[in-house]
DNA sequence: TGTACATCAGTGAACGCGCGTTCACTGATGTAC
DNA sequence: TGTACATCAGTGAACGCGCGTTCACTGATGTAC
């Protein structure tokens, strides 16, 4: 049955929403094109009115993903305390798309590894931009800052969530939050 | 045919080799049980006379790359530096097997994290073990920079795995070294 | 040490299943008058 | 504004393929005497 053309709006990003969610929690192979379909409230047949292909979704759901500009918080530290809090590790469905598919993107279409890409820029300069007031501070120092900490933060929630023991899971978080925290504080410091 | 008792352990070795960097290369669900019998000069009937399951396969290959205890280098920075190369970058199948398949072993059985989660405990002891002739050095600062570095130095390897741009994968890979430098060189002077 | 038999590692065909993808069909939407 | 028809979004059965796993068979190894 036909369907309104603001509907078919709408069916996009609910299966783009849908997608979202099913790869960061498991992975692009083990979802279905018919789990993304029925997740949105559809029938696997309709697929192909939106994609060409499963690898098309991918592509634009990292794209997807990427493109909702993160609003809030640009200070690392005050970043990083969100970013290594035990809710993020806990919520990988809704979490950060490079942590939760970071490392799969590499065997992935070159368009997808170009969506991360873009998402890492963005994020570099995000966290880059210091506060107003520190003129003097190196925006070669700020860059090191955020590519240090971004890094540290990815491969902390990553490991976060591999662990299966709580208490290190917490410490792995805790110690990477301090260890951020210290080396920013040193670097703001030194001006 | 039959094979002496020997060329079965030998081929078991063979098994887990191949597999060990098929999956590294691939990821657990692109490598086919057919696959890894082949790298290993067999034919697929045989695995099961090896292993119960893929599943099973997938824990004991972990099982085998983390107890190959990693020789060598434990002092973080130096440590760091040959982590973020160019050529473990580059080289993924013979590389860090958290850096490869730490996000995806999130999804597979327990043992599968369990074996992850020993390797991660290895590797915190390994890079907290300072040099001799630093006995007033905290133990719960060297473990605090054993953990940050290492996840720094996880995620910046994914990071530089993912990114199609060179330059930018060069830089994250330098940066995140010289981070982890500044960050090894102030906590040390500390004391 | 030799011989005869039992064992069992490896082979390759086959099975069953689930996946991505296609397709004929349906019926509501959009459009032309 | 109403009516008649064309369009096309969505459905669900079907297809083809590749994968994990099983199995009957083969022939070299291991063992008992």
């Amino acid at each position: 049955m036909r369907v309104s053309r603001e509907q078919v709006a709408i069916n996009r990003q609910k299966i783009l929403g849908a997608a979202s969610r099913l790869f960061r929690e498991r992975g692009y192979d083990a979802v279905t094109v018919a789990d993304v379909m029925n997740a949105a409230g559809l029938t696997h047949g309709g697929f192909y009115g939106y994609f060409k292909s499963k690898d098309e979704l991918i592509v634009q759901t990292l794209e997807h993903l990427i493109g909702q500009g993160e609003t809030g918080e640009t200070r690392l530290t005050h970043y990083a305390a969100r970013y290594l809090s035990g809710e993020h590790r806990d919520n990988i469905a809704d979490g950060c798309p490079t942590a939760a598919l970071g490392a799969e993107t590499v065997r992935q279409p070159p368009e997808a590894r170009a969506a991360m890409a873009a998402g890492l820029r963005k994020q570099i300069e995000r966290l880059s931009a210091r506060s107003q007031g520190d003129g003097a501070y190196d925006a070669a120092q700020a860059r090191r800052a955020a590519i240090g900490g971004w890094s540290a933060m990815v491969g902390a929630v990553i490991l976060a969530r591999l662990v299966d023991d709580p208490a290190l899971s917490d410490e792995v978080l805790s110690e990477t939050l301090a260890w951020i925290e210290h080396q920013d504080a040193d670097t703001s410091a030194s001006h």
